[in-house]
DNA sequence: TCACTATACGAACGATCGTGCGTAAAATAA
DNA sequence: TTATTTTACGCACGATCGTTCGTATAGTGA
């Protein structure tokens, strides 16, 4: 039986508390445009308190892509599971995302979207975590597709690799246009293009309903 | 009849060394994370020749997006102009535009992601100027489209803004993955998915030919 | 010739950055 | 109790940031 440390209850508080801040932040400033500074302001701490609680500010950075990596999981992919494998869940998770993006779950849109283009050139443990993120989410979605195939709801010759690509390039496409433009209809285009292609690979009209008709 | 200035003359040519220095920093640094400092000492000229030659930051900035542009221009834009408008030169432009990302044309992957992904939640004149590229590249490719359905190479139901929508979206994408990873792979994919998505509007298979067989 | 402009640099400004040190308080462990 | 750990802060350090000022040089016009 391990007791609990009021110590640490104490701190793992005041680190939620600064990463909900820091995650707002980045996604708006970047994962190297938040400083120290303005977070402890934003968060009402000390910067020395800051410091204390993360020791650099790369461990800063690293502990804001693992906060922002469990808000998309409990954003997107936890109310997709009530959905059962194969189609419908599919169809759950691209739905989930648009609204993540349209509801500006991160103030600044997707903040993966932000992080990897500001550290894709970037070698280094943050660019390695960012990939992760990036690469757990794909892989969920091209596997979901996989149970789809196998369950025969979407054609045998259906490549789920191919299929994960082009929605993923549509959602993270939309979110771009939408936070730049201030506009919804990126959305919507978005949701053409995909129910287009989910029904050419052979999924059932009725259970794209929930995507094709939801209006943003 | 203008004469010539030979101080002007003089100071265009700093100039455009330096962008040219300030183009490849901020497409890995980003338009922010790129310092006059480490700009003056890349392109071997004082700080404060910088801050004569643009005066402010925003200014360098600015002078930057519209370097990158002009940049963009000369390599996508120019080379697809040799083809006849309609579908050959929507092949030319999404061909070009994959060799543009393929071959980092700027080091860190297409200038304009990386701007969109940091300026699209900072409003401002920077803002407004990486917007107004991405719309005119947009718009062209938009138009492009509109030509091949006028002219009967695509169905006369495809519509334009979607067309365009989603090879843009693989675009981005594939290059987004690209730099992220450093394979090609992505862009095998984008070309697959946008080749199959212009077959299904109607497009002749020959006609495609160059964009479905090139080899990243 | 002389006044003016554009370029270019060195030096320095105040501001902010990330980080380290010393200290204090609270909670745990001896 | 005493010792130790964790949190939290104030303070200051060196470094870098964008910007400004003064000065020098070269080219343009009157």
């Amino acid at each position: 039986m391990t007791q609990i440390d009021g110590r640490r209850v104490r701190g793992d508080a005041s680190r939620r508390l600064v990463l909900a801040n820091a995650v707002d932040l980045a996604s708006i400033e970047g994962l190297d445009g938040l400083s120290i500074g303005r977070l402890a302001t934003a968060a009402q701490v000390s910067k020395s308190g800051v410091a204390t609680l993360f020791g650099t500010k790369e461990r800063l950075q690293l502990a804001t892509v693992e906060a922002a990596a469990q808000r998309f999981r409990e954003t997107v992919l936890e109310p997709a599971r009530v959905e059962p494998r194969g189609i419908r869940r599919i169809v759950a998770l691209l739905d989930a995302w648009i609204a993540y993006s349209r509801d500006r779950v991160f103030p600044g849109g997707c903040f993966f979207n932000a992080a990897v283009s500001e550290f894709d050139a970037k070698p280094g443990p943050v660019r390695d975590a960012i990939a992760e993120a990036i690469e757990s989410w794909n892989g969920y979605l091209r596997v979901s597709v996989g149970y789809a195939v196998e369950l025969g709801e979407l054609a045998a010759d259906a490549d789920p690799a191919l299929l994960a690509f082009e929605c993923t390039a549509l959602l993270d496409y939309a979110n771009s246009r939408s936070v730049m433009t201030g506009s919804n209809e990126p959305y919507r285009l978005a949701r053409r293009a995909m129910v287009s292609r989910l029904l050419a690979a052979g999924a059932d009209v009725e259970v794209l309903r929930p995507l094709a008709e939801h209006v943003d």
